[in-house]
RNA sequence: GACCCGGUAGCUCAGUCGGUAGAGCAUGCGGCUUUUAACCGCCAGGUCGUGGGUUCGAUUCCCACCCGGGUCACCA
């Protein structure tokens, strides 16, 4: 998008100079709002006439008939017709009226009444002009339909409107709704978490040694010091070590970074919840996790209620989320969907006869606990629907879980899943530092081998570890994800105000 | 990273089997003192993503690149 001024643009900032001529300074500094657009039909009510009102917003629909002019008023709580005539509002301010542009950021005072055809509108006494557009915002013409607004034209360009947010939200009241819900949703969450006793604690985001999670990271440059740094990739390590100083119950909401592709479900940094909890165990984080997911979903479906948006998504459905989730065992499911009695008893042949037949890529290089994984994600994780928890994995695939009591073939780890997707991954955390040290020496022999997701030996966080910690559960939840979950959203970019984007 | 699709006016799109492009809305001008996808009339508006090539001539065909989307790979 050229920034030259094409005639558009061009005859905008003639209108300035117009303005100028009237005494009109285009840009003001505040405005004495007293109303919302949204209280108008009630302050109204069944009279004719209503009070005078003090409203503040931006003009979304403006229609010229000569001697008279309607618009539209929009502000965070909806919009309201306006009614300008040049007898009322006199000859200097009709003709600031007539420079008028959809787009402008105005101010109006006067009373309420009612139009022949029955709607709520301001006739304006007093016009403010708060900020002159200069660029035509892509607004759509809405006409309503059966009670439904229908808009033509609307701005559609999907790369546009991640790049522009700005303007995607300046014209489109229901993306504005959606990110009202997401913040809901995290003040929810913040509640839920807060009301049992943790503490919300930040981390750093920039980490000489990254750990936690396996991934590749970002690296930075820190100047004074003269040393690298790495964007984290995970919150864990050091919540745990708050842990160990006596921060019981710990969280953290912020984002990670991971130096990956992007596509509808990856963002190259990503909003992560991680909260832990001392002297619990996975089963008590299990539930922690189901009522978390409800108050979140509770938290997304009454803002979008609010914003006149219901539908049939996932926070919506009071089946799917009133709980108990179903529990599903790793090793018994798989088995269940290969038809086998008991999956550890195949051979690696069988094995990996199935991962041919499921389609998966590369299977000579992957170990016998992968290619479970592999089949167990084909025929198990991508058709689970509704919020299902899947516990006990095989050890060789959980390597920050404790082994589980009674079996240490598996480790107490559960993850939740709702269509087909990952929302939450838990465990009983290690809190053994000799063991620990055992599997971050595992990790620096593959960093050293050439893996790029491996990680190295966190000196410090064993040496936290040796003083003692407590065993706790520990949970990571990707809240864009969850939220595309809640709202039944495809893309996220579409969850994230402002997407990673190559510039344009 | 591979493959496929797309990029034309401010917005949404059409089109040119190769002869320098159209519509609706928006903008500008004129008319209209209760309209609501307001309406009526007139005008203007485009390096057809960028750079090469073929050609008398390229927005159209070819190549490369840029940006985006999709599928796959990657993402324990």
């Amino acid at each position: 998008m050229s920034d030259e001024l094409n005639y558009v643009l061009q005859a905008r900032r003639e209108k300035i100079a117009a303005l100028a001529a009237l005494g009109v300074v285009p840009f003001a500094y505040g405005f004495d709002r007293q109303q919302f657009a949204g209280q108008c039909a009630a302050l109204l009510g069944d009279a004719a006439d209503g009070p005078v009102v003090h409203l503040a917003g931006r003009v979304v629909a403006l229609r010229a008939h000569g001697k008279t002019t309607f618009a539209h008023l929009g502000d965070p709580s909806g919009r309201v017709q306006l009614y300008f005539k040049r007898d009322v509002v006199g000859e200097i301010a009709y003709a600031v009226c007539d420079l008028l542009d959809l787009g402008d950021v105005i101010g109006v005072r006067g009373p309420l009444f009612r139009t022949r055809t029955g709607e709520v509108t301001v006739r304006v006494e007093h016009l403010e002009l708060l900020a002159k557009s200069l660029r035509p915002l892509p607004f759509g013409k809405e006409e309503e339909v059966d009670g439904k607004v229908v808009r033509h034209a609307a701005f559609a360009d999907g790369e546009q409107r991640s790049r522009q947010r700005y303007a995607d939200l300046a014209v489109h009241p229901e993306v504005r709704a959606l990110f009202t819900a997401r913040s809901r949703m995290t003040t929810a969450i913040r509640g839920f978490l807060d009301a049992l006793g943790y503490l919300e604690v930040e981390t750093p985001v920039l980490q000489s040694m990254y750990g936690g999670a396996a991934a590749k990271p970002f690296v930075t440059q820190h100047n004074a010091l003269d040393m690298p740094l790495f964007l984290r990739i995970a919150d864990e390590l050091y919540l745990k070590r708050l842990v160990v100083g006596g921060f019981e119950r710990v969280y953290e909401i912020g984002h990670d970074f991971r130096n990956e592709g992007t596509d509808r479900t990856h963002n190259p940094e990503f909003t992560m919840l991680e909260f832990y909890e001392a002297y619990a165990d996975y089963t008590t984080m299990m539930g922690r996790v189901e009522a978390l997911l409800i108050a979140a979903a509770g938290a997304v479906r009454d803002a979008l209620t609010a914003a006149g948006l219901a539908s049939d998504a996932p926070a919506f459905d009071a089946a799917v989320l009133a709980g108990p989730f179903p529990r599903m065992e790793w090793l018994p499911a798989l088995s269940q969907a290969l038809h086998v009695a008991d999956v550890t008893a195949m051979t690696d042949a069988e094995l990996k006869a199935a991962a041919e037949r499921a389609g998966v890529h590369n299977i000579a290089t992957l170990s016998r606990p992968k290619l479970m994984d592999e089949l167990f994600q084909h025929h198990v994780e991508s058709h689970i629907e509704r919020p299902t928890f899947v516990v006990d994995y095989p050890k060789e695939l959980s390597p920050l879980a404790k082994p589980k009591r009674g079996n240490p073939a598996l480790t107490e780890r559960f993850e939740l899943f709702a269509r087909g997707k990952e929302l939450a991954n838990a465990f009983s955390e290690l809190n053994d530092p000799l063991d620990q040290r055992q599997r971050f020496e595992v990790q620096a022999r593959l960093k050293a081998a050439g893996d790029e997701e491996a990680t190295g030996v966190d000196e410090d966080y064993l040496r936290a570890m040796e003083y003692g910690m407590p065993p706790m559960g520990g949970v990571g939840v990707g809240l864009d994800r969850l939220f595309m979950y809640l709202t039944g959203t495809a893309h996220i970019r579409d969850v994230i105000l402002f997407p990673t984007m190559r510039p344009e």
